[in-house]
DNA sequence: ACCTGAACACCGTTCAAGT
DNA sequence: ACCTGAACACCGTTCAAGT
């Protein structure tokens, strides 16, 4: 937190005039905050400016349009998940602990955050080619994962092929696992497993049987 | 189609007074239509009651709120869904076939209709509890990969476990994989595969590997 | 440059009223 | 029962204007 954080109407509004080239911090801070409040609904423009003492239309001055704005926090979100997933993965002690801990931190992520993490890959914010900054997050989170299996690769616990496909098998399972827990889909299923947590563990082990070297066949 | 569409503005009015009951279809055939064409943000009870050739008010004799309406919308792609799935793994000629025509069918309809697809699992139908039926028809359509692991089970080509558990890490890959495909995230992946069906394809393959037998440990 | 207030064309929802 | 029009409190976006 570079910033104190006030709990009136208005967020980090010195006094009077100007924001002094931060306004669009204040911006994206205010509208942070409404995501995690209301989702992604509840972030208007009108909204955030008046959250963050402006006028509705000062937000203009920095964001194109509506979009605009969410795809910032979406670009903020991955690199926040691209972090997490590399922390997660320098902290283990070899590859399959590397692979597990990954897994854990993005359904970790998705429930901690369920508005944001939808947010990442939902349709609000639809022309990625508009921002490429999202895709390039994106596609650098997805780079630790290949990376890992990469790891896996070398230290000969993870069958050969082409890294970036077995680890598109990979995300695609613990995407699809920590999606459908958002969307209580799987309720039942978690409950018997232990918990939400423990239901992704199981998923990921499973994913991981399609990375294992094969027998002879 | 069980009645005539219109190109004009209006859907399915007769011409002055009552629907004669099927006012709740109607809309929904709006509701659908308007889906298609601007996505879920363009489904709203007055643009929807607007296409009907209805008031604005009109669609509150029938759905207490907009929610409701894409509730509507959700649980009808959900029972398309299962249907078209139960009808793939009808026609394959054995388990295995079935699994990877199931997957397929998954994959074409998120492709087909991005937007119903984004629906049936999204969060504009945030409170399932409250709308049981939507939950009722995504349990249904689980159902029919369950069966299809069952079934594998039977015939000894997938390994022993809880169905439901090894149901749950494969839809989970091809879930993934359908969304991470919509959102444009895999795109040169894509092309490098030869085309979308067919990453999905190698994504399914892979989710297999954990559905295999497994040698002697 | 940066910000403002008024205006435009929309929303979802409520309400009193009509047949 | 079913439908209507007016009203309320919102939107995103545009525009002319102010410092």
């Amino acid at each position: 937190m570079r910033r104190a954080r006030s709990t009136k109407r208005t967020v980090a509004k010195p006094k009077g005039a100007f924001h002094h080239g931060d306004l669009r911090w204040a911006l994206l801070q205010a509208a942070s905050l409404l995501l995690e409040r209301d989702g992604t609904a509840g972030v208007g423009l009108r909204a955030t400016a008046r959250l963050a003492g402006v006028s509705q239309t000062a937000p203009y001055r920095h964001f194109p349009d509506r979009e605009a704005i969410l795809a910032a926090l979406a670009e903020q979100g991955l690199t926040t998940l691209g972090d997490r997933m590399a922390g997660a993965a320098r902290e283990a002690k070899d590859p399959v602990a590397a692979l597990n801990a990954i897994a854990e931190t993005y359904v970790a992520l998705a429930a901690e955050r369920p508005y944001l993490f939808r947010l990442l890959f939902g349709p609000e914010v639809a022309d990625k080619a508009r921002h490429p900054a999202v895709r390039a997050a994106g596609l650098r989170a997805f780079d630790v994962l290949i990376g890992a299996i990469g790891a896996g690769q070398r230290a000969g616990v993870v069958r050969a092929g082409e890294a970036t496909d077995l680890a598109l098998g990979y995300w695609a399972a613990i995407h699809g696992i920590a999606l459908l827990l958002l969307d209580g889909m799987v309720g039942e299923r978690a409950a018997a497993a232990g918990g939400p947590a423990a239901l992704a563990r199981q998923v990921a082990g499973q994913a991981w049987l399609g990375l294992t070297p094969r027998p002879a066949r």
